[in-house]
DNA sequence: GACCAGGTGCCAG
DNA sequence: CTGGCACATGGT
């Protein structure tokens, strides 16, 4: 009896990269973390194929499918040095970059990178992956070696109703995605479409699907699309960039301005902040405050739209 | 139990 | 153009 086909297993070299820091610094959600022996595993999938990975020093232990799948997966061509020092003018934004030695922007599958993100608005990181493992659990295909399901494809979440997807804790959600699953099982979208065109065009493009703002485009095409350039304005990105600086800013401005301030790989080293924001080791000033102010006297301060119950 | 999360869409002024 | 608000859910 021969064994499984095209099963493979082997090592790689990976000079300048934490798995561990990749995986969980809020591009991708699904890789799941398993203690043993030898230090900690990751089990997940790219696309349909299946991997368990473990990274030793600079050696990447893999079972699953071919070691060029990897490589690429994981941007291991990224010239981290080159990238660092893009940033050597700001500060703030070199020591982050230093600190998060190893974290790289990936290039995700692009369907399954669009559909996550549009999980996101208002959810925590651990919330995302909660509501993406739910999705392939329901919907995804069940491979060998994996616990994780694939990801489903479009015309799967389109063939569900959006009550069904509200049952994997979506919330408001499931209308965006669910409709947007629907335009590309049509093929009235093409996420392969993006590929040619400009970052402008692509991030237009993505803001016409319902659901996708500009603050989601631009994860879309950064951890899709290799859009090093895409500043992604979020609620820790806009503290960041506005401390900065003085004075009020839309999103829309702190992301030009950010733009020019990190450089050419912004969208990289929005990341690297971004990590040292969320696990506290970059202090920012507190938000700007929040509604504490002064109370208007004025006793209506929400629309009335209480139900009445019994 | 209030507060907050890798926001978006819509409507009033 | 800008400000305000609804939209769902779950962890701290």
């Amino acid at each position: 009896m021969s064994r499984p086909p095209s099963v493979e297993e082997g090592v790689i070299t990976c000079p300048e990269f934490d798995l561990r820091m990749t995986l969980e610094s809020g591009q991708t959600f699904h890789w799941t973390p398993e203690t043993t022996g030898e230090g900690t595993a990751y089990t997940g999938c790219i696309g349909k194929t299946p991997f368990r990975l473990r990274q030793e020093g600079n050696l990447l232990h893999f079972r699953g499918g071919a070691a060029t799948m990897l490589h690429h997966y994981f941007a291991l061509d990224h010239d981290l040095e080159l990238i660092r020092s893009s940033c050597l003018g700001h500060r703030v934004s070199h020591d982050s970059a230093l600190a998060c030695r190893g974290l790289r922007i990936m290039r995700q599958p692009h369907w399954e990178c669009l559909a996550t993100f549009i999980l996101s608005p208002m959810k925590q990181v651990a919330h995302i992956r909660q509501m993406s493992l739910a999705l392939r659990s329901s919907f995804g295909t069940h491979l060998p070696g994996t616990p994780i399901p694939s990801f489903p494809e479009p015309a799967s979440l389109a063939a569900a109703t959006e009550a069904d997807l509200r049952s994997c804790g979506l919330g408001f959600r499931a209308k965006s995605l669910h409709a947007t699953a629907g335009l590309i099982a049509e093929g009235k979208f093409d996420p392969e479409s993006l590929v040619s065109m400009s970052t402008p065009e692509a991030r237009k493009a993505l803001c016409a699907l319902p659901g996708i703002g500009r603050k989601v485009a631009n994860c879309i095409l950064l951890f899709a699309y290799e859009r090093l350039e895409a500043v992604p304005v979020d609620v820790w990105i806009a503290r960041i960039l506005g401390s900065f600086r003085s004075g009020k800013a839309t999103p829309e401005q702190l992301e030009s301005y950010g733009e020019k301030l990190l450089g050419p790989y912004a969208g990289y080293i929005q990341q690297y902040l971004f990590h040292q924001a969320r696990t506290g080791k970059l202090l920012i000033p507190k938000k700007p405050d929040r509604k504490k102010s002064v109370k208007p006297p004025s006793p209506v301060r929400k629309k009335a739209r209480e139900h009445v119950l019994a």
